[in-house]
DNA sequence: GAAATAGTGTCTATGAGACACTATTGC
DNA sequence: GCAATAGTGTCTCATAGACACTATTTC
């Protein structure tokens, strides 16, 4: 496996000691992060701008090198999150959710060198603008086109839009010129990033992470948007309400309501947090495509 | 797309060509491969016995080094589970289901250096005994003790003293000392392992992996064997039935029936070929803990 | 007061699981 | 023939979804 002797005579120290890591082809390792946010109900994702070569100027997720032998994955993903975007310190920035998405490693994916790219998926609660940091030129939430098929989405530009007056900071000459290219990322970042997205899609089927998307404390109707705005449809209010309440943990009175009714009237909804639940059980199912009749055209369902 | 110049003075041509992936604290990358198959109705991990340093006589998933800028990690997968066990030209082998289960990168978990793990997960057919190749002194399946809780397995015991018989290979002297350490790995191996263990329990819930672990054709009974060994739970043999061909793509009939039926009696069963389904719908659930009342105790069942 | 919403009740279709039963094969 | 199994039918219960309805708030 390494360079070294069969069963032999040296002991592990002694072969440590002998050990020379330069001795191999060079790979490096670096973290990305698919961090994912909802702003004017639409969902977000922090991109920043490359300052540095090799794509400087081009849009990329955040992330940086592993600092070998001081940090571990998690650690470095989390460190780049908050130090790339100036958010080290913004509220709420400790109840973001990180967790491993994925592997990267095709050798040419990186000009300089092989790098292999661990990515993770976040999930966070609004957020405020994001600063540019380290390497980047500009950093911002940048919304993504809406999920594949289905509601024509005009919201979309117009959220653009709205995100492009939004930072008084370094990010505003970037976002001045055109939209932002979600779809034309550095490297192969536009693919990490459809990866995270099918994940936080089929995740918060299953687990209660829906809720990190939020405050501390949230309304069944906001929840409820934060489902029909990741997955693109909208719900049944009513069933969902119910389904919600259904599921055992996953949110928590907190017998307080909502301290205005909707803007356009109705009764002031009550306040739930999180609950304890680490699984939905049962799930809340994603509306699917009708099941059609079982012909040969199951095979091309992969998407669920 | 890669060589323009955008703000900064340097093309990225220039960049390149001065840019020293020497210059900075070495790290390395590794897979390992958590490899499963079913022998005499027992769930098998494909281990190596480590005859280099560190860990040399240890038992260790099979995998090494990525070899950078030559291969993809996908690639080096393959590379490394035909390579160290001698399984390369095994009929079957090209039917072995391989995908990425997740990246560990704990500072001290390999002594040498800062080594960084991407795991992958192997869904096999029951193929030949593994033969030791590479830097492995040996190459076993080695039976895995039963799911957490439910079934007393004598029968984990009753089949590693089969397994110890039955390669003729170098493995025989490996087996002989004690049962094989499947919870004493070397590096965080054990960790691993029971991380595929959990994804592959989870996994046979809502893909058609688990025919992945048959050969060509099956019955149903075969089928319902392996989510019985895979979760360590009984399934109601006519219900499960039912179930499996209601959904769409799941299996395919074949038209014939086994040569022989169940040697302790009972009709001929009919043959089966996997489906064209990439996902089940709806999933075979998996035998829950009773939901037990929405007490407080929701918190303490990660599991389901 | 009009309109929209929060939340609940009810009905139906579907799937999971328990149980029962027939037909077929090995011994 | 006996015993065990392959495969099917039927019943019950839980859940998803459609629809309806009341109460509450904004404008």
């Amino acid at each position: 496996m390494s360079g070294s002797t069969e069963h032999g005579a040296r002991t592990q120290e002694d072969f440590l000691s002998a050990y020379d890591p330069r001795a191999f082809d060079p790979v490096a390792v670096t973290v990305d992060i698919v961090a994912l946010t909802l702003r004017q109900g639409a969902l977000h994702v922090l991109l920043v701008r490359r300052g540095a070569q090799p794509y400087a100027g081009r849009w990329a997720l955040p992330g940086g090198f592993l600092r070998p032998g001081r940090e571990s994955l998690d650690q470095a993903a989390r460190r780049e999150l908050a130090e790339e975007t100036g958010l080290s310190d913004a509220p709420g920035i400790d109840r973001v959710h990180l967790e491993q998405l994925g592997s990267y490693g095709a050798p040419a994916r990186d000009p300089r060198m092989h790098v292999v790219s661990v990515a993770y998926l976040a999930f966070a609660p609004d957020l405020p603008d994001a600063r540019a940091g380290g390497d980047a030129a500009a950093a911002a939430w940048v919304p993504v086109a809406g999920p594949p098929p289905d509601t024509t989405r005009d919201g979309a530009t117009d959220a653009e839009r709205r995100d492009g007056t939004h930072g008084g900071g370094p990010d505003r000459r970037s976002a001045a010129g055109a939209r932002p290219p979600v779809e034309d990322l550095a490297f192969d970042h536009t693919a990490i990033l459809a990866d995270g997205l099918d994940r936080a899609r089929a995740k918060i089927e299953y687990t209660p992470l829906a809720t990190a998307f939020l405050g501390e404390e949230f309304t069944v109707t906001e929840l409820r948007a934060v489902y029909e705005t990741v997955w693109g449809r909208t719900l049944h209010a009513g069933n969902f309400h119910r389904k919600v309440l259904s599921v055992p943990g996953f949110v928590r009175p907190t017998g307080g309501t909502a301290a205005h009714a909707n803007s356009r009237g109705g009764p002031r909804a009550r306040l739930y947090r999180p609950g304890d639940a680490r699984l939905l059980h049962p799930a809340l199912l994603r509306p699917g495509r009708e099941d059609g009749p079982p012909g040969p055209d199951a095979a091309g369902t992969p998407a669920r």
